[in-house]
DNA sequence: TATTTATAAAGAGTAATTATCAATAAAAAA
DNA sequence: TTTTTTATTGATAATTACTCTTTATAAATA
């Protein structure tokens, strides 16, 4: 995991460097990203920014979010549900996600670099972003079946 | 890929043994998604079938597909805006899929297995599935850059 | 033929997300 | 500091992909 101070420094300085306004609902999701470790939703995050400001509204979440990711702070982990987010890493990398919890994490694997080389050469493609998740159940879900 | 008329017959087959009826509309949408290499949307689909039976109705597409999804003859890949299917290969394969033309491909490419492998092992996650897309830019839409 | 049963069509309903816009508040200018 | 400008917020409406419900229809079976 990245250093979440870090990764909250990066994040304020890339929203000043662009001219971006810092709110407090703004400083108050980005924290919250920048030291994600469990991939939150929406409405994790919405419901975390609620209890300091009350009046916060959902689409506040929601374009913060967007402003982030098209900043390249944040990763969205789109599902066809729902998105999930990562500001602690926020580049591709593999997941390992729990069907029953919906818990994510975030596996040390090699050699997709390879891979994607390999995709780029046999299809001619620029490759340019990639995903890969794998699907399955986790250790403590095992235990409960 | 796959033999369409093997393919189409292996469906078929599994269609009868479940004693699912094969209507016309389902006929058309098992023969669409069984020589697919394009990995057609609901859609797409629909707009073909329509063009034979053009009473047919777009949910009868979704229960359609969703029914031989159960049944493991098609692969959904799931997005966030929309589904695409493949009939032709229904089983978990990397994907190479282009952001402009929204093409998609199936690269030949070893060596996912032993990621599997590994990302269990890191994890102690049971994996069931896997998804592995590359996101990029085709060959043709390259040059029309 | 009568009866049961699976399936189709139509359209209302759902949930996540996005768009709209008046009100507000942060930054810039005076 | 005060004023002005303009980005941002919050409430809510709209959108969209998809699902559910109901009713109608057609096939299988007795």
């Amino acid at each position: 995991m990245a250093d979440p101070q870090a990764r909250l420094e990066q994040m304020l300085a890339r929203l000043k460097a662009c001219n971006f306004r810092l709110t407090p609902q703004r400083l108050a999701v980005v924290k919250i990203l920048a030291a994600s470790v469990d991939h939150p939703g929406v409405e994790r995050i919405y419901d975390q920014v609620k209890e300091v400001f009350p009046t916060t509204s959902l689409a506040t979440i929601y374009k913060t979010v967007a402003l982030l990711k098209e900043l390249n702070e944040v990763l969205e982990i789109r599902f066809s549900e729902s998105s999930r987010f990562d500001g602690n890493k926020p580049y591709p990398h593999p997941h390992v996600i729990c069907l029953k919890c919906k818990k994510i994490l975030d596996p040390e694997l090699a050699g997709i670099e390879k891979l994607t080389q390999e995709a780029s050469h046999r299809t001619g493609f620029r490759i340019v972003n990639h995903r890969l998740d794998f699907i399955g159940i986790c250790p403590e879900c095992q235990t409960q079946e």
